[in-house]
DNA sequence: ATGGCAGGCGCAGCCTGA
């Protein structure tokens, strides 16, 4: 079984690449983030000549994520139960038997400012429902953009960037907390390149340059963790014509 | 330190992203 998430940057521009890649790398499932679309523009049908069932929930021109799958989606839950949010951020599914997650966790801004309040709130409500989740489905993948680096490894000039949105160390003991309900970070469970990221600025070359930061993870239950073949970032797909600003990140488990 | 690019909205230029 191979899942993936991209944060695809509109799902309106985005949508002949989505195909394309899907045709090329036919995951079981690939969680969006970003689509930027209201439910009834979602392009479901053109999914589904690829091959692709979809679950979505989103909104007008920001946000908005969604769940495609080969195999039948079942008790799908919209955003985080209890947790009031205008914002579309969060689809939950079973599939194949696996309970996956694919969220896209508030950006902040900064640190000190309402936004960056709101994105420890809202990752505070994640991490509690994420615990009530794993509860009652042991194999759990909880994947997307998470806005957060897990430590300097993630990214391009760390002394740069120090305490700066994405880097902070609030940011981080969220990211860790979640990975301390049992999850592991797919990507650290394999050799991986040096400066590997997930996420590049459009602006001043940095694509080229390899300025970017891993912001994009997949987080596996403990259950799934010894069923882990193999973890990549899929970097060639951010060289696209026309490329959203985050690379694909796919997880292959034995299942 | 700042802005640079991209997308949405809507038709100029601002907001947001990361």
């Amino acid at each position: 079984m191979q899942l993936a998430t991209w944060n695809v940057n509109s799902l309106a521009v985005r949508l002949p690449q989505v195909i394309d890649w899907l045709l090329a790398h036919p995951v079981d499932v690939l969680a969006l983030q970003e689509t930027k679309l209201t439910d009834d523009k979602f392009p479901h049908a053109a999914l589904a000549e690829a091959g692709y069932r979809a679950q979505w929930y989103g909104q007008k021109t920001y946000n908005g994520v969604a769940l495609l799958t080969r195999s039948e989606a079942t008790d799908v839950v919209r955003n985080i139960p209890g947790f009031d949010d205008e914002l579309a951020r969060v689809i939950t599914a079973t599939v194949d038997g696996v309970r996956v997650i694919g969220a896209y966790m508030p950006n902040g801004q900064a640190p000190g400012t309402d936004k960056f309040d709101y994105k420890m709130h809202w990752l505070k409500a994640l991490r509690d429902w994420v615990r009530e989740e794993l509860a009652t489905h042991p194999k759990l993948v909880l994947m997307g953009d998470y806005n957060i680096t897990f430590d300097d490894a993630d990214v391009w000039d760390p002394v740069l960037l120090k305490d700066t949105i994405h880097c902070t160390e609030e940011e981080r003991y969220h990211l860790r907390a979640l990975v301390a309900l049992g999850l592991a970070d797919a990507h650290r469970l394999f050799p991986q390149p040096e400066k590997s990221y997930s996420w590049w600025d459009y602006r001043d070359f940095a694509f080229r340059r390899n300025r970017g930061l891993r912001i994009d993870h997949i987080l596996i239950s403990e259950a799934l963790k010894p069923l882990a073949r193999r973890c990549v970032i899929d970097k060639p797909t951010r060289k696209n014509e026309r490329p959203s600003d985050h690379a694909p990140v796919i997880v292959e488990l034995d299942l």
